[in-house]
RNA sequence: GGGCACAUAGCUCAGUCUGGACAGAGCGUCGGACUUCUAAUCCGACGGCCGCGGGUUCAAAUCCCGUUGUGCCCGCCA
């Protein structure tokens, strides 16, 4: 029995330790922050054991950034009345009881103030420059565990606007963070065409004539074309007579109890509208890209009978009731006030009933399941993780990643109304504005490549897409977003062309070397810089960056690195000279920018943003 | 009415879970840097009751209590 998932205060739902198993490494993955790190906190336990001192709170942090060392422990405060001296003195005591002979990554102990300072061998440095010469720097070793990332999930009722736009960017950015963390990952689009939205929309298709719309379709696409009806038969339903409104109610019933009876001709009927809509939406989020391994209906789960077993299971249990003519979970064990219906009083499911089915299909295929959902679906989401604890499930299988919605200044966008920013047309208008700068700033190129025509819209597409991408996937998915297209289309700094920019000059100094970089040919003794240092540095933790990021199912961490890297990158491009450097360190900062390339590429492709070659 | 989230510089945001080094960036404003591996870059200046009030602690943007404002939810809808 679990207390905390679920519950409606508190944090969203995750297991204690984080996403997923400790990680224990593995021959393959790239640890040199990580096994830093736990060397530090190996070296600060046998020191505080030689002191005779507790080791529970070690408290290693990163020190700021004018701190010449990689990871510092504040614990000395802590030590101070143990030891009775203050706490720069225990620090200094601390320090001075800890050998660095025996690790292989930690070259000095020093104190500063209260702190207890750990600065890298040369090992860690030269270590960090030689894996991230491979192409999947910063890819961990796989983990043999499978998670189904479900997300957009939209109900396919019309064209992807902007305030669902937050869903595909997000869910890609989760897969791909899990992908690289060496989870073996599905990602799966929950199909809603059970629905009585589905119904109405199936209804309206099939009553009105294109001659009944009220205009052309906003663009030539399925969805496009199809939302028109959607919209018309609901403004039938607000509008006509009653006597109208309710015959076209027994017809919209008729469907759903169709569906429910498990008649196939309905099936086929809602069947064909689901796939025109869903076909024209893929096509938009293809452009993101955001593309699925499946896209699972919900009807599956009433033909196969597993919500009917579901739903007699549940009747069975010690938190069912039957209260007006309706079966009823009571959920207030963990927290819910209300009961959960799980059965009209006509006997057919719910939503949720169905959902309950859908997720143990999740539990039986795989490990876990990740689903990325709007804030509106947060009670939904915590009673659905309720009820599977209720069927024997374990609920901490499942995780909820949770958004705030995209909103207009003026308020909600919906596809019903038709308010609202279509995704299409945000893209359109980001890549026309990219290739509006990658052309003004054509006259005054300094770098001689000619750029064609063909360049030009593929880096317009690249810049664009990814501006929009980024700007998503950087924030926090709790914060609210309020859609202005001016703040949507800002390319400046601190946006995905600054990282881009960066990927593009380590491409344009790896072009002009003509030669590439080898393992062997790095020497870090040779690149003595501060700059050449805090780029490693910076380099080092991307591994472990990926690993925080899928444990937490945190993507915008990622985010916040590529701005770290690409200003680290931007100080070292600034006072290291590559191509013009002596012989010796010329080869090991060739293979520093290839590094950096490999990894600001690796960044990227897990927020879904790509990394041109030239800019 | 109840629950959940959000609030950090004029604007957009990191940092909050796991309390520690003077609260960091970018945009905007002002002032600088392209005969140089791409200036979509870099350097400098200005700019902060971390919503407000209490509490815990050697130490609070971070934890606890209260409060205000905003968003979301509380259906035999999805």
């Amino acid at each position: 029995m679990y207390t905390q998932i679920g519950a409606q205060h508190g944090r969203p739902p995750r297991p204690a330790g984080g996403f997923g198993r400790p990680f224990t490494g593995g021959a393959k993955s790239p640890r040199m922050f990580r096994a830093f790190r736990a060397e530090v906190a190996d070296a600060l336990t046998a020191g505080l054991e030689t002191l005779d001192l507790p080791t529970g709170d070690l408290g290693i942090e990163e020190p700021p950034g004018d701190v010449a060392a990689t990871l510092a422990s504040s614990v000395a405060f802590r030590l101070a009345e143990e030891l009775g001296s203050p706490p720069p003195a225990a620090a200094e005591e601390l320090a001075d009881a800890i050998d660095p002979d025996p690790y292989d990554y930690i070259r000095a102990v020093t104190t500063q103030g209260p702190y207890v300072n750990f600065q890298t061998s040369h090992a860690y440095l030269q270590e960090t420059v030689e894996a991230a010469q491979a192409d999947d720097y910063g890819q961990l070793a796989n983990r043999d565990e499978s998670v189904v990332v479900e997300h957009t999930s939209a109900n396919p009722t019309g064209p992807v606007h902007v305030g669902r736009a937050r869903n595909p960017i997000l869910g890609d950015a989760v897969a791909n963070v899990l992908d690289t963390a060496g989870y073996d990952v599905e990602r799966h689009y929950y199909v809603n065409d059970a629905g009585r939205q589905m119904a109405v929309f199936t209804w309206a298709y099939e009553k009105f004539d294109e001659s009944d719309l009220a205009g052309e379709p906003a663009r030539d696409r399925a969805e496009y074309d199809l939302v028109r009806y959607y919209r018309r038969g609901n403004d039938f339903l607000e509008t006509a007579d009653d006597e109208a409104v309710e015959t076209a109610e027994a017809e919209i019933s008729a469907i759903l109890q169709g569906l429910e009876a498990g008649d196939e001709a309905t099936y086929e009927r809602v069947g064909e509208v689901v796939d025109t809509v869903l076909g024209g939406m893929q096509d938009c989020l293809a452009r993101l890209p955001a593309e699925f391994d499946e896209f699972v209906k919900e009807t599956r789960f009433m033909r196969d009978g597993s919500t009917d077993e579901v739903a007699d299971r549940l009747k069975n249990s010690d938190h069912a009731v039957y209260e007006e003519e309706a079966w009823q979970l009571e959920l207030d064990e963990y927290d819910y006030e209300k009961n959960l219906v799980f059965l009209r009083s006509d006997g057919t499911s719910l939503y949720t009933t169905r959902d309950l089915a859908h997720h143990e299909w999740k539990f039986d295929n795989f490990d876990r399941a990740v689903t990325v959902l709007g804030e509106d679906h947060k009670l939904q989401a915590g009673q659905l993780q309720a009820t599977l604890d209720i069927l024997g499930n374990d609920p901490d299988r499942l995780d909820s990643v949770i958004y705030s919605y995209v909103n207009l200044p003026e308020g909600k966008m919906s596809t019903r109304e038709g308010t609202g920013v279509m995704l299409d047309d945000l893209l359109d208008e980001a890549i026309d504005r990219a290739r509006e700068e990658v052309e003004d700033r054509l006259g005054d190129r300094v770098r001689d490549d000619d750029l064609d025509d063909e360049d030009i819209e593929r880096i317009a597409h690249q810049v664009g897409i990814g501006a929009v991408r980024y700007d998503i996937v950087a924030k926090q998915p709790s914060k609210g977003i309020t859609f202005e297209w001016d703040r949507a289309l800002d390319f400046e700094a601190q946006s995905a062309p600054y990282v881009q920019y960066v990927h593009a000059r380590c491409c344009g100094i790896l072009d002009e070397a003509d030669s590439d970089p080898d393992v062997d040919s790095v020497d870090v003794t040779t690149l003595p810089t501060p700059e050449d240092g805090e780029l490693i540095d910076v380099l080092a933790r991307y591994p472990a960056v990926i690993e925080a990021a899928a444990d937490d199912l945190q993507p915008h961490r990622v985010a916040t690195y590529t701005r770290e890297l690409a200003e680290a990158f931007n100080a070292f491009y600034r006072s290291c000279p590559v191509l013009d450097a002596d012989e010796a360190t010329r080869r090991s900062r060739l293979a520093l920018v290839a590094a950096t390339r490999h990894t600001v590429a690796n960044a990227l492709g897990v927020l879904g943003v790509e990394a041109p070659d030239s800019m």
